[in-house]
DNA sequence: TTTTTTATTGCAACTAAGTTGCAATAAATT
DNA sequence: AATTTATTGCAACTTAGTTGCAATAAAAAA
């Protein structure tokens, strides 16, 4: 079930996706709000805006939970099963808009996918 | 560090592998050896096993740790960055053989990545 | 506006995967 | 056979995430 009631801390959570390109893990979002919000709270907001199609999540390499905002998705179709890249230097992660192509197999068929890559990222790169 | 000692528990770990297709979680390893091993011996065990290339270990899609043959991997170069499909029917994960073709990203270096397919696996297709 | 309904929140306690330190054990070497 | 040192088991810990429940606060009804 989504975002129901339009809630203080509702409007925290989403600010903070506000002021942010690349996505974040869930754990520094808990750090960054910690003051205001108790962490159970956080991990509900982030499960509805989710439902909602709002953000999506995924896993870092390290099996943490990541999220960031979707582009193009609804809350019957998230279409947004993009590849997300992961900097080992500066530990950012974002979003890519690269498609990759998904073999077909034989005999199995292909639901979603979860692709992430680490290098160096743009700011890092030089 | 690699393995340095023939051991018992060694034998045991080498063994469920031999008589596996497939990936198989540490939780289940755990559990299919619990009566004989710590828990700790077989995560250290694995650990080394990977050190030498003869296993290795990605996340599943709820972020536990799998752990899969090698084919051609040795100690210094993991080669076998493949692709693994979760069967989302009968939970076994295995290891694709297809080649997924990691895209040149501008101002960016992939070194490696995780691939992670959902679907129907072969055996419960049909 | 006040009352009522019920979604949301905070808290504390819990779960589950994985890790760490250390003393006891057992390979391998001398 | 004695010594060295890698490995093991254990218990205790860490960390991310979850659950139940009473208190609170949106929203709806009166």
């Amino acid at each position: 079930m989504g975002i129901v009631r339009k809630t203080k801390s509702l409007e925290l959570v989403l600010n903070e996706f506000q002021s942010l390109t690349a996505a974040i893990s869930v754990i520094d979002l808990i750090k960054k709000l910690n003051s205001k919000l108790n962490k159970t709270t956080i991990y509900r907001i982030l499960e509805k805006l989710e439902d909602d199609g709002i953000v999506h999540s995924f896993l870092g390499k390290n099996g943490i939970k990541w999220y960031a905002k979707c582009r193009n998705c609804s809350k019957s179709n998230h279409s947004d099963v993009h590849p997300h890249f992961e900097c080992i230097d500066c530990g950012k992660i974002d979003c890519l808009t690269v498609e990759i192509k998904i073999p077909s197999i034989p005999n199995r068929e292909v639901r979603s996918s979860q692709i992430l890559f680490q290098g160096i990222c743009e700011s890092c790169f030089r």
